[in-house]
DNA sequence: CGTTAAGTTGTTACACTATAACATGTCAAC
DNA sequence: GTTGACATGTTATAGTGTAACAACTTAACG
């Protein structure tokens, strides 16, 4: 079943992480995928941080938790969760964020609120429908798709000092 | 009148960036902006290729027509062109493509061939539409959209070792 | 003219993002 | 208990993008 709140709606943010994790394992398990501690810690940074966070901000965080200071302990774990699903990479801030509906197929497309910088992941079936649809006009075989936009979210669009 | 080929489809090239160059001094001169040479050269440099091209791609041409060798050099001229919606940024392959529609009002969707490179702007409202719908659905104010697709163009579609 | 203001370019230096390559370790299966 | 696959440690470097300030061009104004 689908969540109706999103990043921008307050909720239970908690049972969202633990929610996140306990489905990480159990796909992980069952593709027969390891979830060896960087990777779950990597995992549950990301869950915890309402902004998304770039490659060496992860790094930090796993260095105060005694993981080599090294650019490649972070994009390895970063790496392998993507290509699980587990988390989504913002090209547009060079950053990362937590997949909140792993599991479920899903198009992700990403919200990014320019006045706080939070990310949601939204819910937009149709918008890969017709983007697949769009580009098979010119014959061409989408494989994977990027999908963001910049913009205001419901608490920054009140406030004037982001609106500019 | 909108254009109905596509980089995927054989046609004039050099009449597109004529246009394009003719266009761009147009829109330019209209809003009281410059075309000074090293903007000038910078969207001929884009024009004239095929795929995107990197920052520094741009700027190995630049210094081998007697601009400085300074990665500012080139990115001045990138950011004030996609600024004026002269060129694209694509952010999966950091790199930037001429405009084939600079004028037309548009919402630029980009399929990125993994085969060859090559990089198409796909006319897709619907797609922007879909995208603006969703993001009002969570009360969100859409300002700018990234939208990019890799997959395989119909050329490399049909060769094998690309299929991979 | 001469001055000024806005915009553009030259230049130095640096910050941030990401990967190659190879050594070492771990763990499960045979 | 050895092998092989995967994962991690480690060093070094490649690639992408900006900050900051100085120098120059241009056009507008008096």
């Amino acid at each position: 079943m689908p969540h109706d709140h999103s990043a921008f709606s307050p909720h239970d943010h908690d049972a969202c992480t633990t929610r996140a994790m306990a489905l990480a394992e159990a796909r992980l398990s069952a593709s027969g995928q390891r979830l060896t501690p960087v990777r779950r810690r990597t995992l549950q940074i990301l869950l915890d941080s309402t902004r998304a966070l770039g490659a060496y901000e992860v790094l930090e965080r796993l260095v105060a938790e005694g993981f080599a200071n090294q650019p490649p302990v972070a994009y390895r774990a970063l790496d392998f969760l993507e290509d699980q699903g587990l988390i989504h990479r913002i090209r547009r801030l060079n950053a990362f964020t937590a997949c909140m509906h792993a599991g479920e197929a899903h198009a992700p497309v990403f919200l990014i609120c320019r006045g706080c910088h939070a990310v949601a992941e939204a819910p937009a079936v149709e918008v890969t429908a017709a983007l697949t649809a769009a580009a098979s006009r010119l014959h061409f075989t989408v494989e994977r798709s990027t999908i963001e936009t910049l913009g205001l979210c419901p608490a920054c669009h009140d406030r004037p000092q982001a609106a500019a």
